[in-house]
DNA sequence: AACTGGAATTAGAAAAATTCTAGGCCATTG
DNA sequence: CAATGGCCTAGAATTTTTCTAATTCCAGTT
């Protein structure tokens, strides 16, 4: 990972109010690191996983925690396909997903590529904080 | 339960190749009985809770695999709108939804009041089989 | 109506996913 | 540089979901 990503992310992580420890250091540079623009959906089984391999020791626990700090710190968006199965996406910009249900992949939609005709009025005064589209795929037939 | 929509019931069971078990009627009178047109969103644990003290004795595992069997038969509709927080929705039409993140309520969105400006191609070659949109909204601010 | 064969169903137990909390660590201040 | 207090970690617990052996139930036959 470039030095000045690397900076870049201890600022990030400072500016949330989270102290630059070295597990989620360690997870940052997995998560933004080498290839770094790549858009990755990982869930939090998988960067464990990532994390053993690469030698850094870090609990499945932990590896939860840092994923919802991270995403309340708006480095990260969650996004829940299936029970059981959620995925931490590192694009935080506007954007919308395909999913393709036999091998349980994800892939971006760009916000320009899939937009809606009119935003419905929420009901009980409250303001919409998200809007979360889904494209179910089915790869066979 | 009107004595129509029961018979109606089993009818639906045995066309998906269900057979009308004694929890399977019990449970579908749960879910479309009494008030019968309403909106239903539940969760497994709810519905179970709701057997319960209905007098009706199932495990919460066949509470799963029913509401798992009607969803296949399109009889449900399964809605995942958190880690651990799926609802089974008995509206099975085309439609959206709000979720309420305080109160975890969720709520109908007719598809003619949202509809999509255009629909992305899925690229290798599959098919689209499913849009779900997720407004969420936030009821305070 | 009762019997029989056999697939379908049930629910306890197990697994998988996620969260909780006591104890430890680390930054900050004096 | 040591003390202090809040923050962080990870094992344990909880919650959600799935698996599978044992049972039940149904259809066909008599």
């Amino acid at each position: 990972m470039a030095e000045r990503k690397y900076r870049e992310l201890i600022e990030q992580l400072k500016t949330a109010g989270l102290r630059p420890t070295r597990q989620r250091l360690a997870l940052g540079r997995l998560l933004y690191g080498e290839n770094g623009d790549m858009e990755r959906h990982v869930t939090a089984e998988q960067l464990h996983a990532e994390a053993m391999s690469a030698g850094v020791r870090v609990s499945l626990a932990t590896v939860y925690n840092t994923l919802h700090q991270f995403t309340e710190a708006k480095l990260l968006r969650e996004v829940v396909v299936e029970p059981g199965r959620s995925y931490f996406d590192t694009n935080v910009d506007d954007h919308h997903h395909f999913y393709f249900e036999q091998s349980g992949r994800l892939q971006d939609i760009p916000s320009e590529e899939l937009e809606l005709k009119s935003m419905p009025e929420p009901p009980s005064g409250g303001r919409i904080r998200r809007v979360d589209v889904i494209l179910r795929v089915d790869e066979d037939g």
